[in-house]
DNA sequence: CCCCAGGAAGTTT
DNA sequence: AAACTTCATGGG
């Protein structure tokens, strides 16, 4: 089905870093897969595009997925009006980006992975987990099979060594902790995805292999608590180099984490430090 | 060879 | 409480 939309593009939004699975099949010809569904999207124009679904399934879960009915366009439109320069080249950089409503499980068992790794090698390792322990779901329009991402009871109780052919190091006890979390009912994704963000943080917490930084992406990516802003080395690095110490999230009150993205995939992709 | 990557846990001050 | 250390692994 072909929608217009508008502060949406699909390779911005392949290549921003919330999500490792997506990926490009021709130019403006993305595949994305999510827990288990798979859609592919075609940008044709800056604002056409197409979606290769029923319009059932675009209305029950990509309208969620890719956010598309928060206004991203009047939250720009404040931003751009004020006097951050980093934060407006920020968003213009980035733009068509919007914060991902993905499968908490999903989201989970990814930003366990991500610690300390980069993101060419985040991808390389959940590609792994899906073929490894996830089912086909589809076949692209390449012809290639795409894998459904792993439901709890296939991860809990894993052996380690399989983990460790993923190359997930030594966070491979960490997703096999969560996965057993969920499977004994100590960690309920869905009761958490209804819950406030700081009494779902201090739950996600308690898991063994999820810290601050992760359990923050969780909430902003698993379970769309946009005012959450995750704190990584690219946002610790711009707020000592751009903002000397001296930057505030809470100025952004309720949607920091969309902020947060923009400088994050600025900071990563774009920005490029001044020659002295 | 050293340093870094969407860090967290364990240990030492 | 805050500061180091260790943990796999690939790439620059």
């Amino acid at each position: 089905m072909r929608i217009t939309l508008t502060e949406f593009n699909i390779k911005q939004i392949a290549d921003s870093g919330q999500c490792f699975r997506m990926y490009e099949i021709a130019p403006n010809h993305y595949g994305i897969p999510s827990a288990d569904r798979y859609v592919e999207v075609i940008q044709h124009t800056e604002r056409l595009l197409e979606f290769l679904c029923t319009e059932d399934e675009f209305h029950q879960y990509w309208i969620r997925y890719f956010d598309l009915e928060t206004d991203y366009a009047s939250i720009i439109n404040f931003i751009k009006s004020g006097n951050d320069s980093f934060l407006k080249n920020a968003v213009s950089y980035g733009h068509g980006i919007r914060i991902l409503h993905q499968d908490p499980f999903e989201t989970m068992v990814s930003f366990i992975l991500s610690q300390n790794k980069n993101i060419p090698a985040i991808r390389q390792s959940v590609d792994g987990l899906c073929q490894m322990f996830g089912h086909q779901i589809a076949t692209d329009s390449l012809g290639l099979p795409v894998y459904s991402f792993p439901t709890p009871d296939k991860l809990a109780g894993t052996d380690l060594a399989l983990l460790r052919q993923l190359k997930a190091g030594y966070r491979d006890q960490y997703i096999v902790n969560a996965a057993n979390a969920v499977m004994d009912g100590l960690l309920n994704l869905n009761e958490l995805s209804h819950m406030p963000a700081d009494v779902a943080k201090k739950e996600l917490l308690k898991i063994n292999g999820i810290g601050e930084k992760v359990a923050n992406c969780i909430l902003l990516f698993g379970l769309h608590h946009i005012d959450v802003y995750p704190i990584d080395v690219w946002i610790k690095k711009m707020i000592e180099e751009i903002y000397h110490g001296n930057f505030n999230p809470s100025k952004y009150a309720g949607y920091a984490g969309i902020v947060q993205q923009y400088q994050f995939y600025y900071m990563r992709n774009g920005y490029k430090k001044r020659v002295p």
